[in-house]
DNA sequence: CGTGAGCGA
């Protein structure tokens, strides 16, 4: 039993509340959407991509351990700068089927790692990859 | 007050 892996999964408890009902105590049902519809905000639709938030100061390797419970992680990665190397703070977990990916959401999303919060949603397809190098043929991703 | 809402060379 020696896990070396840093996903202590730790929960906050429901403890917190002190005075959550407070003043605000008057309106009390939804004041009815004000009809701002939310541009293209997270949540995207189902998929084996997946999106992760808080790997500010872990590794491709720890998400894929930490995502690796849950299902199969095909390819996992932290996104960092590719000039001086260090993490941007999010990466991408990629899992063999969507029941894994949707597992892996439910089951660390909002989770602590590495002494961070991590956030687990489903990344947004990818076809429009920065033309830095005009490339000579068009990189086209593997898609299930 | 352990919290950012962020999408990849």
């Amino acid at each position: 039993m020696a896990m070396k892996n840093a996903c202590t999964v730790a929960a906050a408890g429901p403890r917190g509340l002190r005075s959550l009902f407070s003043t605000l105590s008057t309106n009390f049902p939804f004041p009815s959407q004000p009809a701002a519809n939310q541009s293209q905000r997270p949540q995207a639709e189902p998929s084996t991509n997946l999106f992760v938030s808080g790997t500010k100061r872990t590794t491709d390797e720890g998400l894929r351990e930490c995502f690796a419970k849950f299902g199969e992680v095909v390819h996992a990665r932290v996104v960092k700068d590719r000039a001086s190397g260090w993490s941007k703070g999010f990466g991408f977990v990629r899992y063999s089927t969507l029941e894994e990916a949707a597992a892996g959401i439910e089951g660390m999303d909002g989770k602590f790692l590495d002494g961070w919060v991590i956030f687990a949603e489903y990344a947004r397809p990818r076809d429009s990859p920065p033309p830095s190098p005009p490339s000579y043929a068009n990189n086209h991703y593997g898609r299930q």
